[in-house]
DNA sequence: AGTGAAATGACCATAAT
DNA sequence: ATTATGGTCATTTCACT
């Protein structure tokens, strides 16, 4: 079991989300902490799992990636180890940036990315139709990113 | 236009991406640079906008969000300014951790947090359905992040 | 390379259980 | 007493010029 979070962690919690970055110093100031104890606050919600990382966040045009798009598959009825190794196959691709299993209608939903459409269209069809077990693949590109990946609020209380 | 990056904006992005919170110096040793140019690198590429920011990623579990979905919204057709309100509301909830406006069937897909079944059933049927200009909303529960958002994959050359 | 700031660990104080 | 909180100080390491 995890022990609850107090309000300093919530308060840390917020900050981190919003600058991954902050010296322990400001982040204590902020969180009106002396830096010690903030630090060892850090230290122990990343020991436990609340924090996970921390992460850059790249600008994919900046990097040559003009095509953004979400896949959505469905999947033939198959055996449990079919799978998991076309799962496998799927996290192995650069261009999957995220994939999450649903329940309902899609079975999987790919967030992708691609230099091109030439590229993407490489992707989808010898890299994505060709997995065994893939019964539908149909994809939407993005249009643009009304909020793109924000902070999960933290809650005043558990 | 932005200039190209180096062999060594690359490496950093790489390893920005994995660690956000590294140390310069930690940081210059990995890709090879002594920690002032590694510094200058880095300050210019968050200037260029290459390095948008730096985020803490937390486990939606341990704050609570026993349920995550990916909900698929269809738009009637109507005013530019409709639209623009739609959306605004849209962004102001705290539920929708990330939306994208979509080119094809869906118009819009809004990844979603809650506490617990009911407070989504809450968020779907009172601040989803009734939004004026929504014609069709329908949500698929996540069972299993199988690739929980990656970094973006730094390509070798531009 | 040098200086001011930050990180980090050892140790202490207070309060609630 | 124990657990959880936060603070102070001294030392090492880092950021930045």
């Amino acid at each position: 079991m995890r022990r609850p979070l107090s309000p300093s962690d919530r308060r840390i919690l917020r900050v981190l989300q919003g600058d991954g970055r902050i010296t322990n110093a400001a982040l204590a100031e902020k969180v009106g902490l002396a830096a010690s104890p903030c630090l060892r606050r850090l230290k122990a919600l990343e020991e436990d799992g609340v924090i996970e990382g921390y992460r850059a966040v790249v600008n994919r045009k900046a990097l040559g990636f003009e095509v953004e798009a979400f896949v959505f598959i469905k999947l033939e009825q198959s055996e449990p180890g079919w799978r998991t190794r076309l799962v496998d196959r799927l996290k192995g691709y650069d261009e999957v940036i995220a994939c999450h299993a649903l329940a309902g209608e899609v079975d999987l939903i790919v967030h992708a990315v691609a230099r091109d459409l030439d590229s993407f269209g490489e992707f989808t069809m010898n890299r994505l139709l060709t997995l065994p077990g893939v019964a539908d693949v149909r994809s939407s590109f993005v249009l643009s990113a009304i909020k793109p990946l924000t902070p999960i609020p933290v809650p005043e209380h558990d």
